[in-house]
DNA sequence: TACGCGTGGAG
DNA sequence: TCTCCAAGCGT
């Protein structure tokens, strides 16, 4: 099985931007970026981060802030904020080497046992095993495990599993080998088991029932939310508009937002907007008009934003539930640390570009 | 151990 | 338009 994957990995591998090299530091941030994420979507974000971030050092030494600017749109905030401090943590600790054994890679913040592992084995040939949600599945249907994707005890046999079956020549590209197949032929739905090079000795595939494996845990309920968006205008400089910090904000920490305010569907929409103005930025609200619709899901909430323009007066001064508040040039919204759930209210209001 | 964190592609 | 879920992590 193990000789059958590497020769497949060897033939059919895509070729991503993190393969050109086995820079241990380029390794760890598309493993960073990957978390949860769709190797379609990383792409242009890691092109991105490394021609602005091209060694950890430079990464060591820019803002988080910056760091922030460059993950906007990527979502998962607190991996951008990790990797950063991680960096650093690098630089000060091991003189700017990057460990190259399990053990004190997974000591670093934002590394866990999965990444732990595959940078121990991708960029230092270490026989560590990797578990994320690819192998998961692939090995859940080659030993027909029973149990559910997100199950202690499922986990826990299929690390043992990859334990084993890593030991060997190229550690690294076992790994990825397994996961690869996971996300081109051992997919959730519809498996392409006819491409697949260990079919004939996977279980689940003799059992014809591959997609039966592994079962999907119990769904949180969906939360749907209504938001009131204020994209903020002085009176007299109408090229600005307003971003904010909270302090403690409960989604997307460390990034800048624009004002808004969670609503019932009865609520009036200029008198929330007018109280919320002058309760958090003392600001006077003198005309508004609405701007446009959206929706955005985060983990378990929908969200239906409801943008407004507005015009606005008075001297700025923060309530302390905020961290900071400035008005910022509409041409500079691009570069700003902002997600995309404020992206595409901005968008509709035409502030920013498709 | 369970939960919450962002986003976009696929079906 | 909706649901599902991806190269996980820290708490």
């Amino acid at each position: 099985m193990r000789r059958e994957l590497l020769q497949w990995f060897q033939d059919f591998q895509r070729p991503l931007p993190w393969r050109k090299n086995q820079n241990p530091y380029s390794i760890w941030v598309s493993e960073i970026m990957l978390q949860q994420t769709q190797v379609a979507t990383v792409i242009p974000y890691f092109e991105r981060f490394m021609k602005r971030f091209p060694s950890l050092q430079d990464l060591a030494k820019a803002s988080e802030e910056e760091v922030l600017s460059f993950w906007s749109g990527l979502g998962y905030y607190r991996r951008a904020r990790f990797l950063h401090r991680g960096a650093q943590e690098v630089q000060n600790k091991y003189q700017g080497k990057i460990p190259n054994n399990f053990k004190d890679l997974k000591n670093i913040p934002g590394i866990g046992d999965y990444t732990a592992g595959a940078i121990a084995s991708i960029a230092f040939q270490q026989a560590s095993p990797v578990v994320d949600g690819n192998v998961i599945r692939v090995l859940s249907r080659f030993y027909a495990l029973q149990g559910h994707a997100k199950e202690g005890t499922l986990i826990k046999k299929i690390w043992e599993k990859a334990q084993a079956l890593v030991q060997g020549p190229q550690p690294g590209d076992f790994n990825q080998a397994l996961m690869e197949l996971g996300a081109t032929l051992c997919r959730v739905k519809a498996p392409d088991c006819g491409h697949c090079p260990i079919a004939q000795n996977c279980q689940a595939y003799q059992k014809a029932k591959p997609e039966d494996y592994p079962q999907s845990p119990p769904k949180p309920k969906v939360l749907r939310l209504h938001r009131l968006v204020a994209l903020c205008q002085p009176q007299d400089k109408t090229q600005e508009i307003l971003l904010v910090k909270k302090k403690k904000p409960k989604w997307f920490q460390g990034l800048w937002e624009l004002p808004h305010e969670y609503i019932q569907a009865k609520d009036e929409v200029q008198e929330v907007l007018q109280q919320s103005l002058k309760k958090n930025f003392n600001l006077d609200l003198l005309n508004l008009r609405a701007s446009g619709s959206s929706r955005h899901g985060i983990t378990h909430h929908r969200i239906e934003s409801h943008g407004y323009l507005l015009e606005v007066g008075g001297e700025l001064k923060i309530d302390p539930l905020y961290a900071e508040a400035k008005f910022v040039p509409i041409a500079t919204l691009n570069q700003q640390a902002l997600p995309n759930f404020e992206r595409k209210i901005l968008k509709q209001a035409q502030l920013l570009d498709k």
